[in-house]
DNA sequence: CAACGGTTGTAAACTAGTTTACTCCGGCAG
DNA sequence: CTGCCGGAGTAAACTAGTTTACAACCGTTG
């Protein structure tokens, strides 16, 4: 019956007995002006023979693919909720992210971006002509350098987990969220307290940010001290850094971790240290990753909510792309994180 | 400079002062029959004015728009590994993945298969033309539906630890696998054991196999009792099930569960019940997970190889493709996993 | 002077539809 | 008998190129 193997519409039309132009109106839903029983044949006809829609031929008559690029990194359980959440938000408008990523599974959760891979990957994007961009900018040197490009070609970019003055964007609350871990610590009755941060390189402005925020609130409180350490650029490092910030002489009661990924390196050293959580050591993560409520003791962290962070990227994208947000004006949304304590936080020894 | 957002190759043509199709030929990389110059000229407007190739027009002309869907389930780091797999294959020969999913996180890791949901997801990708399918079939009544129509649209299909006898698959090699777990077991000694198998739907052929064999391997043994319990058909009973398990008459004294996810649970009801891991209980595990390690104590289980399985699913697909594989004839390709031995098995307390 | 090879242009057909402008036909009302 | 209207068809232009056939121009040989 089907001489070729993807139904056309030039087959639909056929088989219903009607001109292309009347198939074509009639199958777009412009039903008024054609007769009920010629609606009918043409629907059944292409019910019949399996035609669908090209998304191909509409995007290129359009301008629009109904697809949206992300690039966000190999995925840990943050980023699979928000992609989770960019997908369910997409998929509501019928869209469809297609999520591109640079460097490899191996080198979670740091990794360098390579420039050369960063540009194939969002040209590869380009080509398929995605409507819009959700991106996390340490994919993106590329992003830096094509700005200007994307801006001309019209294509909205809305940026996760990176303060930015040219794209719209959305970030943890990261004064709220820190004020929250100093409150408790400091509630404990911790007085040294050690940060320690991720890579603290220019397109980490969440890590800047969370360690500063972290260092503010807990000398607002007068009292206590606090000192930061830092990954290498690389974020190769992290466990060394975590023996070295617990061996230091602030001797630190408690270690707050930007992330859970820095406290599982915490965690180690101080069992390597002979230093038992909580008794001897408080440690509060990040994220509240999968693996957070399993370690042992369980992790006091912060949960961010990674899926409505995901949903209001994908929604400021689709403002965008339906022009409800006027053309100029960056947005910024902060999402509030909250605290769950569990087992790894308990106040310092007094004997100490 | 440009009036349009996007650059357009009749934009090209004009700023080199060339015809369009001079440029469509010199661009598409045929520059024998011109002059350097020309070619030269042609090449730096491209680059000036930002052009790239359109691929949704490519698409429509080639009937190639070099995408390939894939459905898999929300991730846990198992199909994060095989995505990856999938990726870095599909992009060496400038392809890219575009994933749907059906369900949500919060389901993880079983969930119910709503066939209207699935029927939207397969119909979506189609709808973009893509080249070709890679999916895990309990996506997939849809599948079953479809299969017919994906046949007759010559769409290849690959699909993932499921056996079929129309479309290429590749799993992991079930029998190679729980034979080593059950000589593991055995020879530390143990006699009495019990196996947690996950849903057994029709959907889940790997379930079934897995659980099977290691039976039967365990049998071959001759003086060994085994005996398998399994989840309902919704996977939301884990802990009961499990918690029923180790309190049957037939007190097993190690328990393999047929995926990670089971195995946490087993490892729950453990706790709850007082038996010790591994010195009352050794538990093996499948599929080595990201939480597997961070277990207390970590967890003894089978590493299945992500990755590789995402690279052959992929390479089926390209093979089919490019047509290097004869029409006929779905393959099979079996993955060994191999025994990480941690700290949840041990031999059987002697005084039982 | 004509033929020739190397370069480049022109025009048309093609991918799968969408959309607009017009036309055509039959039946019914005035 | 004419006008009008609903229901349909026809043709063409348009999206962004790709590809083929053919023509045209140039300077250089024979």
């Amino acid at each position: 019956m089907a001489n070729s193997p993807v139904p056309r519409l030039k087959d639909v039309a056929k088989a219903a007995n009607v001109s292309l132009a009347a198939a074509s109106r009639i199958l777009r839903g412009d039903r008024e002006r054609f007769g009920e029983e010629t609606c009918r044949r043409v629907l059944e006809a292409s019910r019949q023979l399996g035609w669908r829609r090209n998304l191909l031929v509409n995007g290129m008559q359009t301008g629009r693919t109904h697809t949206i690029g992300v690039m966000i990194p190999p995925y840990d359980s943050f980023w699979v909720s928000v992609l989770s959440g960019i997908h369910d938000t997409l998929a509501a408008s019928d869209y469809l992210p297609i999520t591109v990523w640079i460097g490899s599974l191996g080198d979670m959760p740091h990794f360098e971006k390579e420039e050369g891979d960063g540009l194939r990957q969002i040209n590869r994007l380009l080509d398929r002509r995605v409507d819009g961009l959700i991106m996390w900018p340490p994919f993106s040197v590329a992003y830096y350098h094509h700005f200007p490009e994307l801006v001309e070609r019209r294509v909205p970019v809305a940026v996760i987990d990176h303060y930015s003055t040219v794209a719209d964007s959305v970030e943890t609350d990261e004064e709220q969220a820190t004020a929250v871990v100093a409150d408790h610590l400091l509630g404990l009755g911790h007085r040294r307290i050690a940060c320690l941060s991720s890579r603290e390189t220019p397109s980490q402005t969440w890590a800047v940010k969370r360690r500063s925020s972290f260092e503010e609130a807990v000398r607002r409180n007068g009292d206590a001290t606090v000192r930061s350490w830092q990954l290498n650029a690389h974020g190769s490092n992290g466990l060394e850094v975590a023996r070295e910030l617990l061996t230091d002489k602030l001797r630190p009661t408690a270690v707050f971790a930007v992330s859970d990924h820095e406290a599982a390196f915490v965690r180690q050293a101080a069992g390597e240290l002979g230093l038992r959580v909580p008794q001897d050591l408080s440690i509060v993560g990040f994220a509240d990753l999968d693996f957070a409520a399993t370690m042992s003791p369980p992790l006091t962290t912060m949960r961010q909510k990674p899926h409505e962070i995901g949903r209001l990227a994908a929604k400021l994208i689709m403002d965008r792309i339906d022009g409800i947000m006027p053309d100029e004006e960056p947005t910024t949304i902060k999402v509030a994180a909250e605290l769950i304590v569990r087992k790894s936080t308990a106040p310092p020894r007094t004997a100490d």
